[in-house]
RNA sequence: CGGAGGAGGCGGGCGUUCGCUUCCGGCCCCGGCCGGGAGAGGAAAGUCCGGACUCCAGGCGGACAGCACGCCGGGUAACGCCCGGCCGCGGUAACGCGAGGGAAAGUGCCGCAGAGAGCAGACCGCCCCCGUGUCAGCACGGGGGUAAGGGUGAAAGGGUGCGGUAAGAGCGCACCGCUUUCCCGGUAACGGGGAAGGCAUGGUAAACCCCGUGCGGAGCAAGGCCAAAUAGGGAAGCCAAGGGUCGUCCGCCCCCGCAACCCGCUUCGGUGGGGGAGGCUUCCGGGUCGGCCGCUGGAGCCGUGGGGUGACUCACGGCCAAGAUGAAUGAACGCCGCUCCCGAGGGAGCACAGAAUCCGGCUUAUAGCCUCCUUCGAUCG
RNA sequence: CGGGACGUAGCGCAGCCUGGUAGCGCACCUGAAUGGGGUUCAGGGGGUCCGGAGUUCAAAUCUCCGCGUCCCGA
């Protein structure tokens, strides 16, 4: 757990971009709050890309099926990821089983990984199609957590990617 | 104050930052931006009933089958729901529970035990008479009368008491129950009372069944509109054999007609065989991927007043309150509130659960909190 | 949205329609046979009949309401 938040800022760090890196570290520190107002409005315009529409989703059966098949694959304690290159600005499936839980617990899943999704995507240097599966225990891990292994799971999605 | 019962409500609050869907207005011009508004439940659940709505390779009428319901009256669009009442059972009571029609229309079943279980029956007994033994009581054998007592069973053909008798028995009487009948109250279920009858009629219909009432079938993936690539020829009308629905059948009209229908294989697109296989006329559409509509204003909600014991209803006024579609309604943080744990201060947790065409119910899950009423017990005055 | 099947001993299944005794195979235990084991033979134990109500004298069986698992159709 340690070694992979040393990871995930070091990974930060090689963007260069500060204004992004400072909203990264908003959610994961709760000293945070204490940003200063000014750049607050400033950052509303870098925040474009922390934008997640429809249009960014991955809507078909077939495409989640070519995306499993042809796609490399990273899993942790509370997710799956499934990725292949794409276009643009990329896109995103969420999946929650039966096994996960009821409605209430498969939404919930469902929701915080959008939710990283759309905080994180920008660690992701070119466009790629993913599929996230949530799996047991994905609704009550604690967020810091599980943004780490998300960032973790980003990180081997990508080198893995780039060898091909 | 405590216990119990009933009715109803809430089911985290506030703030900051970043998002999602949609509506309205504006701008760039065909999906983006800006401003403003809205955005899960009491069960949204299970899919157990009832409707609205939509369609049916056809409709109308009738019969049967099948299924459901079942005290009485009312409410409702309708119901298997709700309200009020009756009866039965449970509870000291408040109150709760009840598939609660018919067993003198018929059939079936009632294991084991027991003498006998459905045209009742006589094991142990009780009593009388005759014979033998005997002082007698009594014993044995034979004949008869009984069903009170014992015993079996879930259930033994009214119950309790008194009289009566050889012993007994509704054999007689009183009360209770039952049947028939009359009167009174009630819309009715039913209740109250009188008279007569000596008692016949066991249980089971969540066994078949009978009686009464209701029901065509599917379901918003219903159904409709627009319409790529590819493939390519169908559609409409008329007559004849033939064929056609939603469990079955009948009648009439109607429709299809190179298909329907039957059998087999299937990658669910089709395809092989059987069956049946005639012509004429006119015309240009059919359909998949995808998109749009259906899609939320309704048996709607709130308030006031009237009617009703109540469910509910009527009148007037006001309001618009989710509409997604690989599926939005959120995420993170801070403060407060509540519960539990060591107890200075901290830590952990915050019920059941997420709209999918829409309503009326039922059922099931649900931490905690609040309000009102009733009843019982204790104490004080 | 609609339709169906199943739940019985540790495991796989009968019994349910037509209500009264819960049974079969494997596994388990004991004994015999063998130097020992397997096979075989004899005997034995083990059941909230998924849960809760109801009908009945009596329910695994009939009825209703739940829970869980699996499978179809659009």
């Amino acid at each position: 757990m340690n070694h992979e938040k040393n990871v995930s800022t070091k990974y930060q760090t090689t963007q260069e971009e500060t204004r992004v890196s400072r909203e990264n570290e908003n959610p994961q520190r709760p000293e945070g709050a204490q940003r200063p107002q000014a750049e607050g409005e400033n950052a509303s315009h870098s925040l474009m890309g922390m934008r997640f529409r429809r249009s960014a989703r991955v809507l078909k059966r077939r495409d989640y099926q070519r995306i499993y098949n042809t796609g490399v694959r990273a899993a942790g304690r509370w997710l799956v990821v499934f990725a292949v290159r794409g276009e643009g600005a990329g896109k995103l499936g969420v999946t929650a089983s039966r096994k996960v839980g009821g409605s209430v617990v498969r939404s919930r899943c469902k929701r915080r990984i959008r939710e990283m999704y759309r905080l994180h995507r920008r660690e992701l240097e070119f466009p790629v199609e993913l599929v996230v599966n949530a799996r047991k225990g994905c609704d009550n891990a604690p967020w810091n957590d599980l943004v780490a292994e998300f960032e973790a799971c980003l990180r081997r999605i990508r080198s893995q990617l780039e060898r091909r």
